[in-house]
DNA sequence: TTTGTGACCTAGG
DNA sequence: CCCTAGGCCACAA
């Protein structure tokens, strides 16, 4: 066996991660990362990103998908942030600066003092 | 085959 | 806030 143990199949995987990201409620927001864990898919956040980037589907909820730090993935200014930033404001979540408040707490002491005041 | 990339994450300094 | 380090992995060169 040259291939390594992918305990759960592509197909499986992607399903489980599209159900995750239409279960999160319309006004609210998670992570790449905490999609991954609700699929049962700890560690994957990137293929959360990349299943979102290939989606076609319409109706798929993934402007309420962010960073963990709850910032937009989109840089700063493109399409995808604008429309991001539009969708979520559509929904009653306050997007400032390119980010959603109340995410993440600020966890680490240097967080703390580098707070919504020192940037 | 190896290397580089990316809508990423956590733990640290 | 800025960085580095290591993890993750599909995909394209």
């Amino acid at each position: 066996m040259r291939a390594k143990t992918k305990a759960i199949p592509a197909e499986d995987a992607a399903c489980r991660i599209l159900a995750a990201v239409r279960a999160i409620p319309k006004g609210q927001v998670a992570g790449y990362g905490e999609v991954a864990r609700r699929a049962g898919l700890p560690g994957r956040a990137r293929l959360v990103a990349r299943l979102l980037g290939s989606n076609d589907d319409v109706r798929l909820p993934w402007h309420r998908v962010l960073r963990s730090d709850g910032r937009i993935a989109f840089p700063e200014g493109s399409e995808g942030y604008r429309e991001q930033s539009a969708r979520l404001r559509e929904e009653g979540v306050v997007v400032e600066r390119g980010r959603v408040r109340g995410l993440r707490a600020t966890a680490s002491l240097d967080d703390q003092l580098w707070g919504p005041m020192a940037g």
